[in-house]
DNA sequence: GCGCATTATCGAAGCGCTTCGACGGCAGTC
DNA sequence: GACTGCCGTCGAAGCGCTTCGATAATGCGC
């Protein structure tokens, strides 16, 4: 494999003027960088990443601290991931990737090993031991998703409170007055729970204010716990007139098929709206309008954040992404009323 | 953070000593084993990667190249990158991730930096450049798949012609002339092939030496493909007793729930077999026997056929994993014909 | 045409580690 | 008691890069 030197020979020129020729940190004549240049393609010359970490005390490595236990909703842990990766590459950053009860420990040690610049956190649960760890090793880092109580570090993610609010003042308007909600399996809301708590703070706030009846049903994981749950609602909530799914594509679709086979239309006989859907709510059986979780949007920009700590432009900071809604004609207004004798 | 210099000077000997002390490549006596070992954890020293990369020549990161495309299933790959991640893990080794159009780039690139001592390749497709490509790096390498042709570089895989035979035998043995197959989606026969087409090809061989009937179904994506897979299944195949799923899950699921909408049941009107199940059969509406996908031990193998190239250990080989049943009651003797008048 | 910036380039130090060769000390051998 | 061999340890070279300070070359004002 070609080193610098191979290249600084076949130029002409020492190593340090091609250094400075690829790293742009001091002018260079624009025929020197030419024949660098030159000599670098035919060279097929790549700098090698351990001296450049040695040296340069930068590895262009990211870590990605997953949890993908088999607790979690796979497909959507996976798009978080692809999604991280190819942010990653579009700053020439490789991930390194710490998973399988290493997420934790991982970080400590390629952190204290000098392999990463810096690491994206997901599936950041209540209190999360990578919060205190992250901070005490000072190490540069987005968390996807808020820690509770966090204000010190990067973190991004979607306005779930206002999203609960969004989805119950698009429900109420269109004339609702009584809406369910099927949420995620309860076995995710004992872990996580942070989201799926800013979730539903705004969603209940928000009914309370308009006067709108509520009920909410934790599934058990799964299609057999999407049909389940929405029996139970029916039951809770009579006079359902509109559903708000917040949870994954199997819970979705699971209840969607209940509906069907009651032989209930959408949107004739309820208004169905997918929040924070992590999935492509156009590929259902009905196509749901939905608030979309921005998934690449949060992944792309807690790269940069971390990326830009590592750089040390600006502070750590909190966004919150502004919930947006997808009509794809699941929502109308409720039936009038059939006053019966 | 500690260097190797600071644990020296507090052990009282010099970094050589230290570094034999770590590496255990010279005798070192037990009492400054024991001191430096005592000054490593006061100072919590951990190696530094670039260094160690630039001196050793070794830089404990594999990577994974895994086309984690939305054509795949991504439960299945998400299976696979935890198993390959825990079993680098096991022998001290990072993972870095090459995914999103990266898979192939991305090999080359972190070995011409390099930034890895090897590779382990998933997703491997019938005609797949990553293979000349690695060949032409020499780079240590094991690829879970078999690419067809290829006998120089390390592969693992099930041995997906024998398991068609088995699923044949078994059904046979059983007393089923008559067996149904429904395949994987037809998108992914296009792409991946390789071990389908092993596995038809031993599963119609074997049906061809023992005079059994078959049909096989290649479904559209999804449980609706698996409820239309299986109705045509009916028409193509009328006098079928058996089924073999050689699919993904949700097409399982979608022809189990039309298997119990028409009122079969399991094994009484229809011995079922999931045949290289990457899924847990046993979780399904109906619990499924199964010759199960040795995911985890395909990995595992993957990495330390990986790690043995590195390590100069031993050729590159071709390993075939026998495949195994595991009964749970969904095969029985087909019912005794009615004659119909 | 002299001094002074500015621009373009170079040499050398040093990042933290691994590894080779060397060396002192000690036990065993004849 | 001198010789051989081995064990435990050390010093130094070198991996390929980045970066600092120095130096040469150029352009500019007056």
């Amino acid at each position: 494999m070609a080193t610098i030197t191979d290249v600084a020979q076949a130029a002409g020129v020492s190593i340090s003027t091609v250094s400075y020729a690829l790293s742009g940190k001091r002018s260079i004549a624009a025929s020197t960088r030419q024949r660098i240049m030159r000599a670098i393609d035919e060279l097929e010359y790549e700098p090698n990443a351990g001296a450049r970490m040695l040296a340069g005390a930068r590895t262009n490595i990211l870590a990605l601290s997953a949890p993908l236990g088999p607790d979690g909703h796979l497909p959507t842990h996976m798009r978080f991931v692809t999604s991280v990766v190819e942010a990653a590459r579009a700053h020439d950053y490789d991930v390194l990737l710490l998973a399988t009860d290493d997420e934790v420990s991982g970080i400590r040690r390629a952190a204290s090993r000098s392999l990463i610049d810096g690491v994206v956190v997901m599936g950041v649960a209540t209190t999360d031991e990578r919060v205190p760890l992250i901070r005490r090793l000072g190490l540069p880092s987005a968390f996807i998703g808020i820690p509770p109580g966090v204000d010190d570090m990067s973190c991004i993610d979607l306005d779930f409170d206002r999203a609960g609010r969004d989805a119950v003042a698009m429900l109420a308007e269109a004339g609702h007055t009584s809406i369910g909600v099927i949420g995620h399996p309860h076995s995710y809301v004992d872990r996580d729970t942070n989201f799926i708590r800013r979730f539903t703070h705004g969603f209940d706030d928000e009914c309370r204010a308009r006067g709108v009846r509520t009920a909410t049903q934790w599934p058990e994981i799964g299609r057999t716990g999407g049909q389940q749950a929405y029996d139970l609602l029916r039951e809770q909530l009579p006079d359902m007139t509109a559903l708000v799914f917040h949870c994954n594509e199997p819970i979705v679709e699971g209840a969607l098929r209940r509906i069907s086979e009651l032989g209930l239309s959408i949107p004739g006989d309820l208004s169905v709206l997918a929040a924070c859907a992590s999935y492509a709510a156009d590929e259902l059986e009905t196509p749901l309008s939905a608030i979309p979780l921005p998934l690449d949007e949060m992944c792309h920009s807690a790269v940069e954040n971390a990326l830009a700590l590592v750089d040390a432009l600006g502070d750590p900071q909190v966004t919150l992404i502004a919930p947006t809604f997808l009509d794809r004609g699941s929502i109308a207004a409720p039936r009038p009323t059939v006053h019966q004798a």
